[in-house]
DNA sequence: GGAGCTTCAATTTTT
DNA sequence: TTGAAGCTCC
């Protein structure tokens, strides 16, 4: 077996520990994909038939890369018989397969994050609720977590706990949304992201035997990054798993960034609970970055208190120190970073792709768009509005769906006038009226005048009619005709390519170019069919709606600097790295600091930001920052003075200290430029003239009493029981009926005081 | 029915 | 600042 040469001592050993429940802990830059890799090969190479193998991923791009590197390893052939990929592939091609028996077609839609918030806001106004305070996306988050701890709408209705909690945050009428949410998709034929999950669940509780074809299938099953499943993931994997129980997990409770999306760390717990006798592996070398990131990124996460005792280290050189630079303005940030590239590259002769710049949030990336593009600096933006998510493309996408779907209403809403057919507001709302009092769908509307007549003119009607045919006539030929060609004729009939054509401003060419990406994609799809098969439309449906723009990769896009979120970043390394926005409320996010839990969920992203980084890592804040509209004053981020100082070197920009050195450490502690800071024992991160952060909450703080009843945005209503501390760290410990007792600093808590 | 104007709200992360 | 949603006027 001469390939697990390559292979430290105990990633061999959990490489060659084949059957039984195991669970590997590895640590950032530990090897972990190597070791799944190098799994998968080595269980071929004992004759495991790839069709019994199974591995799970938390994003395509793992699967992909994780594939190619299995092929490298045992051959394309072999490589591809294995099912991998993210659990949501996985098992909506799964639910596919079997749609029928739980009453879905087997062309279901998969709704994405903006059908579910559009449908929900109907929902919402349907039953004159004020979407002021049944927020779309608050509700979806609450119907999210349902589904992700498999609580149905019927359950949800029951649950106690749960019906007080949103009695107590002032929205009763969560479980009659959620209710309508759960039929309307039923009758949409459509599943959220969260029921791919949930309906696997219901699929194998309520089918046994096909549970247990399954169970046979796979043999071997693989899952990475297994601190991010949440329970309904946990569940299918346990339920799989129970026949054989050759479970391999792996995964690094440091790198737990996913709880806000019902992520559960309880599943690393309950698998000691499940599997008592399993095996546990530890991987500590990394072999990625260099001491000095290594030690910081220890540092940092040792200040959280809930973590899996592990000793990260490596045998690297010690490397550079970690720069901190502060700027002025977020537009200076963005300037800084861009030169420090540019200087970069030119003196190590570098390529653009070993730059990455990360930062908290997609709305963070346009200063340094803005300053590479200045300086002629390719670089490849991932996130933000993704290329799936352009009007254009869902536009053009919402009728494939359609014809695949009739009944998918959000995409129906979507085209129906678009491109402007006359079919307007007014005979939309005819036509709902008319279905809900019929209690049948939009499209058993529009389709059948006759059984359902409508009171809109003739030549609405008639504009409609030519709609329906043309979708029919399409439908027709899904199963038949090559996803290409089909898609092609759609553009043009609809009309949507012309629209776009005839539109010759940027933006419109822009947009026509991005129409024909997506039809030069599905072209590309089309002919990777198999022999003897073609690839149709739905088949490329069923993808899309799982793609995100990570999966887009484009060759010319090789040589790159690389600008992402730090979440889109896991599990990815670069020789450089910048973090930026390094500052309070921003990184930690204000929405964070209300909570232990949440304050060490980013304080894991920040170490994710960290171990990144190969040979150079800098971090950057700016002292001014534009937030919508005006300049903001922001102080450094508490996890700077996080990481040892000995793992530092600072520096301020040229503009701001004049003379256009950077600063070391000490002379920056030395208080060199004397007039703008002052020696203190920790480098002076505070932004220069602003003293102590702004009690931007100052009349409550001072208001506020023991015994006073309060409302928070998020715990609902709760009593004052104690309050301690000075202004403006002035804290409250508060009971909250709903979720307990908490501690909040009261600069940022927004409660209101009733009595 | 639709274009164009005004207002208003929002800003966390993603399959 | 941006984008969506609502409103007015044709």
């Amino acid at each position: 077996m001469e390939f697990l040469d390559g292979l430290n001592q105990n990633q061999r050993e959990s490489v060659i520990n084949m059957d039984g429940p195991m669970m590997v802990i590895a640590g950032a830059g530990a090897g972990k994909t190597r070791v799944l890799t190098y799994k998968i090969a080595y269980l071929m190479s004992k004759n495991i038939d790839p069709f019994n193998i199974l591995a799970l991923t938390f994003t395509n791009k793992a699967a992909r890369e994780m594939k190619d590197r299995i092929a490298k390893l045992v051959g394309d052939n072999d490589a591809k018989n294995v099912t991998m990929g993210t659990f949501h592939a996985v098992f909506s091609r799964i639910l596919r397969h079997h749609a029928n028996v739980i009453g879905y077609p087997t062309n279901f839609t998969i709704y994405d994050t903006q059908d579910t918030k559009s449908l929900l806001k109907t929902i919402i106004r349907e039953l004159g609720l004020d979407d002021k305070i049944y927020k779309p996306s608050l509700v979806y988050g609450r119907i999210s977590s349902a589904k992700n701890n498999l609580i149905s709408a019927a359950q949800y209705e029951i649950n106690a706990e749960i019906v007080s909690e949103d009695r107590m945050s002032g929205k009763p009428q969560l479980f009659q949304i959620y209710k309508h949410y759960e039929s309307r998709c039923f009758k949409a034929g459509a599943m959220d992201f969260d029921d791919l999950l949930f309906k696997t669940n219901l699929l194998f509780r309520d089918f046994p035997q096909i549970l247990n074809q399954y169970q046979h299938k796979f043999k071997y099953i693989l899952v990475d990054e297994y601190q991010d499943t949440n329970y309904s993931q946990y569940l299918i994997v346990k339920k799989l798993a129970a026949l054989h129980e050759n479970l391999c997990v792996v995964g690094d409770d440091a790198q737990s960034i996913y709880a806000f999306r019902g992520a559960n760390i309880e599943n690393i717990l309950n698998f000691k609970r499940d599997y008592p006798d399993f095996k546990l592996f530890k991987l500590e070398q990394n072999y990625r970055s260099t001491k000095t990131i290594v030690d910081a990124a220890n540092s940092v996460i040792s200040n959280n208190k809930n973590q899996i005792q592990k000793d990260v280290w490596t045998s690297n050189d010690q490397g550079n120190k970690i720069k901190v630079h502060r700027s002025l303005t977020d537009n200076e940030e963005g300037k800084v970073i861009a030169n420090s590239i540019f200087d970069s590259k030119q003196a190590k002769g570098l390529d653009y792709s070993s730059f990455a710049i990360l930062y908290r949030t997609n709305a963070q990336s346009r200063p340094f768009e803005e300053a590479l593009r200045k300086l002629g600096l390719p670089y490849k933006i991932y996130g933000g509005t993704s290329f799936y998510q352009r009007k254009e493309v869902k536009d053009l996408i919402a009728y494939f769906r359609l014809i695949a779907n009739p009944n998918d209403e959000e995409a129906l809403k979507r085209v129906i006038n678009y491109p402007k057919r006359g079919i307007g507001n007014s005979s939309m709302d005819e036509i709902t009226i008319t279905a809900n009092r019929n209690g049948v769908g939009l499209w058993d509307v529009i389709s059948d005048f006759s059984t359902y007549p409508v009171s809109i003119n003739a030549g609405a009607q008639a504009k409609i009619k030519g709609f329906v045919s043309m979708l029919q006539s399409f439908s027709i030929r899904l199963d038949e005709t090559s996803g290409y060609d089909l898609a092609q004729e759609v553009a043009k009939s609809s009309g949507i390519l012309k629209e776009l054509y005839d539109d010759k401003s940027p933006e419109g060419v822009s947009r026509y170019e991005n129409i024909q990406g997506l039809l030069s994609g599905i072209k590309e799809f089309s002919m990777s069919a198999e022999e003897d098969s073609i690839n149709t439309l739905s088949d490329f449906l069923m993808d899309v709606a799982l793609l995100t723009d990570a999966d887009k990769e484009k060759e010319e896009d090789k040589d790159k600097i690389t600008l992402m979120t730090i979440h889109a970043a896991k599990g990815l390394e670069f020789p450089f790295v910048y973090i930026v926005g390094m500052e309070e409320n921003l990184f930690p996010s204000q929405m964070v600091l209300n909570s232990r839990e949440e304050l060490e969920e980013e304080r894991r992203l920040f170490y994710v930001a960290l171990t990144r980084a190969e040979q150079s890592c800098t971090l950057s804040y700016a002292v001014n920052r534009f937030k919508w509209g005006n300049l903001q004053r922001s102080e450094p981020s508490r996890f700077i003075e996080e990481i040892d100082e000995i793992h530092l070197s600072f520096e301020a920009s040229a503009t701001e200290i004049g003379g256009g050195r950077s600063l070391n450490a000490r002379a920056f502690n030395k208080g060199i430029p004397s007039s703008q800071s002052s020696i203190t024992s920790k480098p002076n991160l505070r932004p220069i003239g602003s003293s102590k952060p702004k009690a931007n909450n100052s009349d409550l703080s001072s208001s506020l009493k023991v015994g006073h009843n309060v409302v928070h945005e998020q715990f609902g209503k709760g009593k004052v029981i104690q309050i301690s501390g000075d202004a403006p760290d002035k804290k409250a410990v508060i009971f909250f009926p709903s979720s307990g007792q908490k501690t909040l600093l009261l600069r940022f808590a927004k409660l209101e005081i009733i009595d």
